[in-house]
Parts: structure tokens; C-alpha cells; sequence
RNA sequence: GCACCCGUAGCUCAGCUGGAUAGAGUAGGUGGCUUCGAACCACUUGGUCGGGAGUUCGAAUCUCUCCGGGUGCGCCA
């Protein structure tokens, strides 16, 4: 159990013992300075304000009646009503030991659907999917560290009108004698041939719009000719999954066509239950629930009036199968804040048709739009995007020269693979770092970046530790001693250590993974100041603080792997 | 027109259900490697938290309003 929920729990009790109603909170925080404790309660002020009675008497009245008996060293009354609490080092000593035992961490179960990354297969993976497929992975990474049964669902974008573009142009390759393979070596180029045609040739465009109904009906050629697109383009997203260290296979693919033919099932339930209704010859959905200030419900088409479906419908017979036919508890999606309005009618029009059960969790967790330096959406000088395949290269070359720079004696391999990391962890910490609902600004400087708040910061930490168990010839993951709290700089990052589980336990609920990135930074400065001011194998060091102070290393090593483990970031011996 | 999101240091960003003197990184300045890895550490310069009003012991945080920027809104996905 934490530090925190530890210190919630004897002042609840003391709140109560002092008359104060049972909804009153202590509102634990870390406190602002030193001068004021380690945690400070702020509950006191809040209560006193709904009792209407002095809040320093209140916070006297809690005081008086707290058990913090060998958790706290001093208890002080301050300002208005603050209560700040000077934990016993030799507690914060204790509770680190009890911090080794795996079993501490408080597990749940659910069956947890995450639908992310989720690529328009038309083209190629550029940095716009970034976000949705770092920060995707990065929870559901976090859940099944806290034991919740997590099923990635990787709804890829490979159906609709700009699929018949593209199998005619893949006709006119393969029609000319040359490998499908070869053709789509890239997929970028690819698109922008088919789409010249298209916008060019008035037969290649009657050619293609016919071929989106043929591939509609079944047609066995186009359907082929499909399929070898299909199966080209989401090997080149499965490549840059492996690349990234990003969790998603073959397995968790599961494309907007798998639900084709659920579509006419979908809009016949939904018509039969009345939710569905005629309109200008469309099925339309009109929801009350997201109606706007004068009463417009909010209008939602499932059928256009030739017949066709929407990508509403596809996500209407997605969120049913989820909710049904997967039996999640949770449904997470990690998709653009511009589908907001989408994602509303979605999960409204599941609700009201009884697709999900209202017990089930549907949650939208969007992330802004890229922009560029200027501020303006993003776009790179030719008015192209950026490809994730060149971003990533170009992050492993700056890696791999600044590890030649810094450390000459790594042989090739060896920088080959730390490069790897390095860049990667860069690129993928720059995005996690930053709160995810806001737009962000795509700068490759900072993206590349390896100083400061940055991943190679944290690796850095990992690796000096790894190199103190080097010289000390102690195993690192085998060693086990009490931790004395000396100095200062013990204390805060024995302080910083013990809030691990707690900062899981938000980013499990909240979806935010900065708060797990500030985290990790903090604790790998902690760790540079504790390193800068306490000697470890020095000679004049006792045998016990020697001891301590590798345990603390040692814990330090192994919460900095498991929080970048978290974001999807490795760690190495050396860099 | 309607709806949603966002304005915090030169730049990029934190700031937890309202809390004490608004914090980091970067850029600028100073100091620190014969001693556990200087991709580091210790200091330092820099902000009327977009403007205004309200709620109260207390507001970057909650409410309203105005300004400025972004995004979305029945037959694309």
C-alpha cells in the first residue's frame, strides 16, 4: 500500500473520530517545500468551511485525535489549517523494504478492449498516427501490469471508395508485367501515382469508381487484387510496430471489413427498435442527448440514400462485437479530438440500441491535431507528411553518431543496438511526455533530442546505476539490505520511490501517460542528486550505508526499467 | 449559426478533487570532472497564468463575459 493511501486511511478515521462527516476527504498532497513536511492533509480547511467552524480549531481537533505512531515524527498545525506531516525516516526506511514484495500491488481484472493505432491502410504510417499508437500501447501495457485481461484491437482503415483507385492502379502495374511486391515497395509513391490517375485520366477514374462497386459485391479479381494490397500494406504497419517496440501483431488486426457483413444486421436493429428513422431517403439516428441549446437533436447517418454504409455503421457494428461477442468491461479508443462528436453519437446511439450494457465503460481519449513550428497544422515543405519509417531512421542515426561521439570504445553491434533504443525511446518519450489532449507541435529537434527531460535521460540514470553493480561485482537484482535514511537526498528519493504504485494506479484510470513520464523524471533526478552527494563504494563509506545505498540503487534500477517498460521504452547496460 | 478543445517564462510544456512564495526542460549567465559514467550536478536571469467580473479565509484551477487560436457539425473515413 502506498505512503498516501496509509496516511488516508488514519486521518479518515480521525476526521470521523472528531465528529466530521464521512464524505469529508483529508486531501493528501505532497507539500510544496520542505519547511512544510513530506505530505501535507488540506481536508481540514474544506471541512471547517462545510461546519462552519474555525478551521485551525478542526485541524487541532483531527491532530488531537491521529494515530501516526511511528509513521510520523512531527505533526504540525500551519497557516489557515494546513496539517503537515514529517514522516519517521526510519518508517519510509521500512515501508521501501515491504516495497519489494511483487505481491503489495493491489491487482484488478477486467476485460479491457483498446482500439489504437488503427492506420488508414491506403497509405503509409506518417507521424499523425503517432500518438494514438505510442500513447494506445502504453496503456495497455499499464493495465496488464495491474492485472486487467487487456485485448488490443487494431481497427485498421482498409475499406471504402479510395480502395478502387487503388486496385486499378495496381492492375495497370501488374497489366505491364511488373510484381505486385515490387509495385508497392511504396505505398506512398503508390497513392500519389493512383491518385494522378484518377484526377488525369477520365477511363482510369470511371475504371476505379466502378471497381469500388465490384469490390463491394464480391467480385472475385478485385477482391484479389484487394487482398494483395491489403496484405502488402499492413505488413509495412506490422514492420513499423516491431520497430517502435510497439505491442500490436497480426493478431490484434481486426479491420473495418471484418464487420461488413454485420452492417445490414446492425442498421435492421436499429431500425426495428424506432432509433433509426427515414429521412431525405437515409436511415438517420436523431439523438436528444447531444442536442444543442435550441433543441436540434444531434443527427447521425447509418445508411446513405443509394444504399450505402458509413463508417458509423462500421463503428456501430465494432463497439456491438466488443461489448458482445468479446465481453468488455472497459472500451478504451484512442483516436483523434476531432471525432469527438463521432465517438459521442456512437456511444449514445450503442447505449440507446442496447448494443453495450450500461455497466460497460466507453471511454474517447483523444490527443490534438500536429502542427508545425509555425503553429499551423502540419505539413513538410513539399506539402507532404512525415513517414514514421524516416522518422525512425533518422532518430536511430542521430543516436548512433552521438554514441560513437561519446563512448569510442563500443564495437558496432553493440552501438547498433543502443542507437536502437535510444532513438526510439526519444522519439516515443517526446510524445508521451506531453498531456495528451492537447494539439502538439511536431518539432524533430526536440523530438531527437537527447538531453534534458528526454528518455535518454532516464537511460542514462539506468545505466549509471548498472555500472556502479559493475564495479561493486555485486548482482544487482539478487542484492537485499535495509535502507538507512540518512541525508536528504535518501529521503526524497526513498520518497520518490514509495509513490510508484499510485501514479500506476492514476494513469490506469485517468489515461494520461505523462503523469508517468514526469513521474520517472523526477525519480531518475532523484536518483543524479542522491548520486552527486552520496558516495557509494567509496572507501570511507560504512559497510551498512554502503549496503543501504546500493539497495537504493538497486530499487531505483529496477522501478526505472519497470516505468519505461511501461511506455514501451527499453533500457541497456551501458550507452 | 451551433458545439467541443486550447491561451501559463523567449521557445516546448507541468501544475493532482480550489491551497502556502506558479514549477520543469530548453535558450542565456556562473561554478563543478587526478575520486562510483559531465548525455550529469549545483547556483542564476526570465511570468500582471489572454483581459475583466464573480464565488471565499484562499482561484492558473470553479462560474459568467469578452478577446485570440484550433477543430467539428445528415449522405468521405
Amino acid at each position: 500500500m502506498s505512503i498516501k493511501n496509509h496516511l488516508n486511511q488514519r486521518l479518515s478515521a480521525a476526521m470521523i473520530a472528531a465528529g466530521i462527516p464521512k464524505d469529508c476527504q483529508p486531501i493528501l498532497a505532497l507539500s510544496a517545500r520542505p519547511k512544510f513536511g513530506d505530505y501535507q492533509a488540506n481536508g481540514a480547511m474544506a471541512a471547517a468551511k462545510r461546519l462552519g467552524v474555525n478551521p485551525r480549531a478542526l485541524a487541532q481537533q483531527i491532530v488531537d485525535q491521529v494515530d501516526l505512531d511511528g509513521i510520523a515524527e512531527r505533526i504540525e498545525i500551519a497557516g489557515p489549517g494546513f496539517i503537515n506531516l514529517h514522516l519517521s525516516r526510519t518508517f519510509i526506511g521500512e515501508q521501501l523494504g515491504r516495497s519489494l514484495d511483487p505481491e503489495t500491488c493491489e491487482r484488478t481484472a477486467s476485460n479491457v478492449v483498446i482500439d489504437y493505432s488503427s492506420p488508414n491502410l491506403a497509405k503509409e504510417m506518417h507521424v499523425g498516427h503517432i500518438r494514438s499508437t505510442i500513447i494506445g500501447d502504453c496503456l495497455a501495457r499499464v493495465l496488464e501490469y495491474r492485472g486487467d485481461h487487456v485485448i488490443r484491437q487494431n481497427h485498421m482503415g482498409d475499406w471504402g471508395t479510395q480502395f478502387g483507385m487503388l486496385i486499378a492502379e495496381l492492375e495497370l502495374h501488374l497489366g505491364a508485367g511488373e510484381r505486385g511486391d515490387l509495385a508497392l515497395n511504396d505505398l506512398e509513391k503508390f497513392y500519389q501515382q493512383a491518385k494522378r490517375h484518377f484526377d488525369e485520366d477520365p477511363d482510369f477514374a470511371d475504371r476505379a469508381r466502378a471497381y469500388v462497386v465490384r469490390l463491394q459485391s464480391g467480385d472475385e479479381h478485385c477482391l484479389a487484387l484487394w487482398q494483395q494490397f491489403i496484405a502488402t500494406s499492413v505488413a509495412h504497419n506490422l514492420e513499423i510496430y516491431r520497430r517502435l517496440n510497439v505491442g500490436l501483431s497480426a493478431e490484434h488486426v481486426q479491420p473495418e471489413s471484418t464487420y461488413n457483413n454485420q452492417l445490414e444486421a446492425i442498421v435492421s436493429k436499429l431500425t426495428e427498435c424506432g432509433l433509426a428513422v427515414d429521412d431525405q431517403g437515409a436511415k438517420v439516428i436523431f439523438l436528444d442527448d447531444l442536442a444543442d441549446k435550441k433543441g436540434q437533436p444531434s443527427a447521425m447517418i447509418i445508411r446513405k440514400s443509394d444504399g450505402g454504409f458509413l463508417y458509423a455503421t462500421t463503428d456501430l457494428a465494432a463497439l456491438e462485437y466488443r461489448a458482445q461477442t468479446l465481453a468488455a468491461d472497459r472500451i478504451l479508443y484512442f483516436i483523434d479530438a476531432r471525432q469527438a462528436l463521432h465517438m459521442k453519437q456512437v456511444f449514445s446511439a450503442g447505449r440507446k440500441a442496447g448494443l453495450v450494457a450500461a455497466d460497460v465503460d466507453l471511454e474517447h481519449h483523444a490527443f490534438g491535431t500536429m502542427m508545425g513550428r509555425d503553429g499551423k497544422p502540419f505539413k513538410t515543405r513539399d506539402g507532404g507528411t512525415v513517414k514514421l519509417a524516416g522518422l525512425i531512421d533518422e532518430a536511430e542515426e542521430r543516436a548512433a553518431r552521438l554514441i560513437r561521439e561519446k563512448n569510442p570504445n563500443l564495437d558496432d553491434r553493440q552501438i547498433a543496438d543502443i542507437a536502437r533504443k535510444l532513438g526510439i525511446g526519444a522519439v516515443k518519450y517526446a510524445d508521451l511526455s506531453k498531456t495528451r489532449t492537447t494539439d502538439y507541435i511536431f518539432d524533430w529537434e526536440a523530438m531527437l533530442s537527447f538531453e534534458g527531460n528526454t528518455a535518454p535521460y532516464l537511460q542514462y540514470a539506468y545505466t549509471r546505476i548498472c555500472s556502479i553493480f559493475r564495479r561493486a561485482d555485486v548482482d544487482r537484482t539478487a542484492h537485499s539490505a535495509p535502507v538507512i535514511i540518512g541525508t536528504d537526498a535518501e529521503k526524497s528519493l526513498a520518497l520518490q520511490l514509495l509513490q510508484f504504485d499510485e501514479i500506476i494506479e492514476q494513469v490506469a484510470t485517468e489515461c494520461y501517460p505523462h503523469v508517468l513520464c514526469t513521474y520517472l523524471y523526477d525519480l531518475a533526478s532523484a536518483y543524479m542528486s542522491f548520486y552527486e552527494c552520496c558516495p557509494i563504494l567509496k572507501s570511507n563509506v560504512s559497510p551498512e550505508d554502503r549496503a543501504s545505498r546500493l539497495q537504493l540503487s538497486a530499487l531505483s534500477a529496477t522501478t526505472l526499467a519497470r516505468g519505461l517498460d511501461l511506455l514501451g521504452i527499453e533500457v541497456m547496460q551501458q550507452m
